[in-house]
DNA sequence: TGAACATATGAACAATTGCTCATACATATA
DNA sequence: TATATGTATGAGCAATTGTTCATATGTTCA
């Protein structure tokens, strides 16, 4: 009877919070997808231009250009111009924790 | 020059680790649910039989076991047999860690 | 202004995914 | 052993997703 009850709370708190769990799976997304992880990855190292990240990871212009407007329109990522180049960074460091966190798992 | 001497030792070392970061997108796919990671948040409260998830979160059976099969078989989740009831639990603390830094970033 | 380079974007397509439905398997109990 | 209950699973389907291709937009420099 305490269990159902303690369950029971446990699903309150769920179905309250349904749409901040909903954002939260959403977030993940993100980072659920080969390239854009790479291209997270990289861009906790360094700020990069479009083609040196289409260079390196061996993906087309397009295809990158493509993932970067997700990254960016989920705020992720952001841009600023320099001549012919649009230079991508990350917005804060919530990716790199995010990243290490994962990391830490894989690698036991 | 030396920006891009940088940028080719990034290119080197996710390069070399490819792999791991797949295996780190497909790690983030399996919070990239917005049921998987309802049921994630709930185990991270207390244990939980198939049944019981199923109804708080207004799932049918069916998908719920799909999804759970999902998580064990990437040991996320354990199980263990209570007479007719399968009880499911996180296999360790990384999944509540990986949800916490998740939600750090969703609450600013 | 025109050519060259860098980036963005829409349409189309194949692959993946999460669900439902039907049904099988497993356990408990009368 | 028969029935009820709990869980698992395969097939099928609709929706989503990541890529490619073609092309548009934007910037630099001769």
């Amino acid at each position: 009877m305490e269990n159902v009850n303690a369950i029971s709370k446990i699903q309150d708190a769920i179905t309250r919070n349904s749409e901040l769990f909903d954002s939260l799976a959403q977030l993940y997304k993100l980072f659920a997808d080969s390239s854009r992880v790479k291209i997270l990855v990289a861009l906790t190292q360094s700020e990069m231009c479009v083609s040196e990240i289409s260079e390196f990871l061996s993906i087309t212009q397009s295809a990158v250009s493509h993932q970067l407007r997700i990254l960016k329109s989920s705020n992720l990522v952001k841009t600023r111009r320099d001549g012919k180049n649009i230079i991508y960074s990350l917005t804060d460091n919530h990716v790199r924790t995010i990243i290490d966190c994962g990391m830490e798992h894989i690698t036991e």
